[in-house]
DNA sequence: CTACATGCAAATCCTTTGCATCCAC
DNA sequence: GTGGATGCAAAGGATTTGCATGTAG
């Protein structure tokens, strides 16, 4: 997704575009994976932009807002932030070993159609994270039972 | 539930069973909603029981890994804790009004199929929090839209 | 010009940890 | 008796906030 058609949506809803938002739209659309804080603070300052950590914290919360970015608790302390933009992903997460695996936003779709159907509740699902066991963890595990 | 139990469960896999312990699995049994660990301490106290807070915290991260509770970010701050038990629940939240509503656990079935089946992953879904907007707030942000 | 965003520093809040003591098994 | 659990106090880390200053519109 471009940062252009990011910012370009926000000022059309009548949002001020500052140095500091600018370029963090511009490290969250250059990132492949989803961030936190101090990633993209990190990256800010890789390339000497000086912004205060605050500062992205404030931007970040309000992309949520204005649901240009998700964020999500995946169990590793910080939230991540991830640029929602045409093709939703989400994360399964080995309570084990860790590991994350990517899957794809139309597992969903049954969900999504019930919750609103049934509920009437228009689900942001737009970054999930589901804990669970991998195969590998879930045999290694079944195996120390014995 | 009954906190039998769940005492005689973890007993049984060799796990000791302390005052504490049985407190918190009391008070947990006897809640009717999940509880933040600052919940759970303040029953406790609230009983003349004197536990501390960082034992409260260790054993319900003792309880989770031994899949007696569940633990989820409801974006409250603090995690919550319930008791997993027969029929898991889970949560519409409204990032609006933050309105909290119960679902059943059906809801999940088929994805729980589908990631096993697709990715032989064995999710722990016990207690998920799905954020979006209610009927309520969906209508009346679209109506300030005009 | 004015409302709003930022920088800076301090505060807050949740959670974890080290260590001596205690107790379940 | 002994390994694991607890209490206590302190540390840690993520996130928020107050306020003076800067700046987009």
């Amino acid at each position: 997704m471009e940062p252009e058609t990011i910012v370009e949506q926000l000022q059309s809803k009548g949002h001020r575009m500052t140095v500091p938002r600018r370029w963090i739209i511009r490290v969250l659309c250059e990132a492949d994976h989803h961030l936190t804080v101090e990633d993209v603070h990190r990256r800010l300052v890789e390339n000497d932009i000086k912004v205060d950590e605050a500062t992205v914290y404030r931007t970040l919360q309000w992309l949520k807002e204005n649901e240009a970015v998700s964020q999500t608790d995946i169990g590793q302390g910080a939230d991540v932030y991830c640029l929602i933009g045409d093709q939703p992903h989400h994360h399964l997460i080995c309570l084990n070993c860790n590991h994350i695996v990517d899957v794809s936003d139309d597992l969903f779709a049954g969900l999504r159609e019930t919750l609103i159907e049934r509920y009437r509740f228009a689900p942001r699902i737009d970054h999930f994270a589901i804990f669970g066991l991998c195969e590998g963890c879930r045999s290694e595990l079944a195996r120390d039972e014995d």
